[in-house]
DNA sequence: GTCCCCCGTGAATCACTCA
DNA sequence: CTGAGTGATTCACGGGGGA
């Protein structure tokens, strides 16, 4: 199947009709529509059809908090490949990922960089995603730009494709590159937050995920995957929590199916979406519009620092093993606390500066204990009966299979 | 400084304790400074003390089955790195001697990598080590320079250094480029063995290994770490069991501690190790001297289908493992086919023209595909039960095994 | 309703020999 | 160098249908 033709005339921008309560927010029409003239106010969650590049000239400079990358990974693929059972893979063979050379692909990627550089705010940070073929272009161009390199981070598929033939070994990750505008920025890192959701632990650099499957993948009318390459929410809901806070822009030049604004609107972050495809850019409308954002008590950011209580699982949060909003227990049913979407809970009826955290400090508090394991400790109640959380945890450990090692 | 003299012959891996100083090894401005005269013969096992582009300009080009490479990454690299002109880096401070750094650690790269690529077999692979500070610039040169990548890989860090001031993601990863010397290459790959050591699944592009730390970890006089980036050797090991078989050399340009020439020692591989400075050579040097290399046998691969000795369907009927006019059918029983005296195979009930040919291209017409392993499909009775004619292809190579031995 | 088996599928740079 | 023939090769997960 035959997607966006190369060199296909740039669409001019096209405001798509999403609005997530931002009534004030400018049309794009309203500022001229008028090549190279940027707004001076951003407008918000909104997707624009259009090319990435000449839609990011259009937007003013230094309005936006975060940049959320997907780009073409420029793959080099020979001939067909068969299943061992003599099936075909389908593979990403779409016209939008074909480059003439690494030398078009390296001016592709310093473009929309430069672009995106141009939209950030000087504190904002970007992610960009790629694989072996394309990401360290994109790495070097990042840094001979100016960019910051903050971390770079591992995605573990937990259900990657094998290796058919037995050449190589089995491609199970992708990166992503975290970066700020600038040395010397202070950006955010949610990084209580983070471990307080780990576990107390500091979050790694390499994270577990299983891949876009199941009902999250997008299907078009006759069935087949809408977007080939569909990313899944969890990995950007851990981006957007790491890296930006309720209220903030984040940007996403390569929408495709939508996932970053989805998203963003669930956690409550506005968003901009560039995608060039009319046909990607009407699916992710309809599946932004049915996404019903959490409540906000469950996203401010738990009291940081020094005396801040920390503790656990966001992990469960992230895969939808919780969901934020819900009420944890104590076995005996004397103490509550709600899950929020960053893997930590509050207590309820207690004063409010001390009484989000992780659950075992929120445990320990509630019992005035010294220390609590909050994984034996609260519980969830299931089907009318309590179970600890930990059970929890062990179904999403065996999910994962590999993930405890 | 004693290095390989040309036509020296061939030391067995025993013969380590190379003197690294010996005075009558001709310098490199001796041998005309560019225009390095390279031995005819490979040096092995040998620990060189120099530059390493220097040094590898000396060895024989497609000398070399597998370079792995721990360079650098740090843009300090002292009087090592050189802008292309030979001018000296000066301190990274702003910008533009930043980009002027960027600019000065390719060039050095691309040197490097391009000796290195010189010295590889045809059929050779490289491995490079790095972090997001170096290893984005690494894998661009490489495309660059035509090698071909087949893997990156990630060595998640068991033990990592926590981030202390909590401002990043605990850094918990480095990143391993393997890449052949040229696209189409027919690289070593030993799928099986690391298969069957992998619980009978592939092995995966993430690896975990701790730190090299406790008794394995080098320590000088003092009692501190002898080299700051001392690499463990399990994950050395893997490389080369991978990638080599016994016997291929190994060429380690950044040698260092000498992680990879004792590895490679033990696992009966030789070795070339090129390291500046001399006190890490000579350290190097006494540890590869106490390593003893394990026994033959536990090193030999096992048995690969892949490169077992062909044997043809006709052998089997010349045999007499199957007699003609024989039936095979295939697992189900729904197809059925001939045996012919000349080793083809006719399907019953077909078209006379095209029903006669090889098991592969009958079990492929019998089925409609455009494919089919013949020794798979193919199934003869014996004793009232069916079975592949593949073990009865098993049966002939033992027996051929057998008389060869 | 439950369990189990079968089938589909995922950003993939995925043979080798001999005539 | 090209083309044809041989023949080697897959893991985790989700969904649907049958027992």
């Amino acid at each position: 199947m035959r997607r966006a033709a190369k060199g296909e005339p740039l669409r001019s921008a096209r405001q798509v009709g999403v609005r997530v309560d931002s009534a004030d927010a400018p049309s794009l029409a309203a500022h001229g529509g008028v090549l190279g003239r940027a707004p001076e106010r951003l407008p918000r969650d909104l997707v624009i059809v259009g090319d990435s590049i000449a839609e990011m000239v259009r937007l003013p400079e230094k309005s936006v908090d975060l940049v959320f990358a997907d780009p073409p990974y420029n793959l080099q693929l020979g001939g067909e490949l068969k299943r061992p059972d003599e099936s075909r893979v389908d593979a990403v063979d779409d016209a939008w990922d074909q480059f003439e050379s690494f030398a078009a692909y390296d001016a592709f990627t310093r473009a929309w960089l430069l672009a995106a550089r141009r939209v950030l705010k000087p504190n904002g940070t970007l992610f960009v995603i790629g694989s072996y073929h394309n990401i360290f272009r994109v790495g070097a161009a990042l840094q001979d730009l100016g960019f910051w390199i903050l971390n770079d981070i591992v995605w573990r598929k937990a259900n990657p494709m094998p290796n058919f033939r037995g050449r190589r070994f089995t491609n199970a990750h992708e990166t992503l590159i975290w970066a700020a505008r600038d040395a010397g920025a202070k950006y955010t890192f949610n990084y209580e937050a983070l471990k307080a959701g780990n576990d107390d632990v500091q979050m790694r650099s390499d994270w577990l995920f299983p891949l876009c499957t199941g009902q999250e993948r997008l299907k078009d009318d006759a069935g087949r995957k809408l977007h080939p390459t569909q990313k899944p929410e969890a990995l950007i809901a851990r981006v957007l929590l790491s890296a930006t806070r309720p209220g903030d822009v984040v940007l996403d030049p390569f929408l495709g199916s939508g996932t970053t604004a989805a998203v963003a609107k669930r956690l409550r972050r506005s968003f901009i979406g560039i995608e060039r495809e009319e046909a990607y850019a009407a699916a992710a409308r309809a599946r932004i519009d049915a996404v019903e954002p959490l409540a906000e008590d469950v996203l401010i950011a738990p009291p940081s620092a020094r005396e801040a209580p920390r503790v656990a699982f966001s992990a469960l949060v992230e895969r939808g093993f919780v969901t934020p909003g819900a009420e944890l227990t104590d076995a005996k049913g004397r103490f509550r606390a709600v899950v929020r979407a960053d893997g930590t809970i509050a207590l309820a009826h207690a004063a409010a500066d001390r009484s989000v955290g992780s659950i075992h400090r929120m445990g320990a508090l509630a019992q005035g204990a010294e220390a609590c394991n909050g994984w034996t400790f609260w519980h969830v109640r299931e089907e009318g009966r309590l179970h600890p959380i930990d059970v929890l945890r062990a179904r999403l450990r065996s999910e994962m299979g590999i993930a405890a090692e």
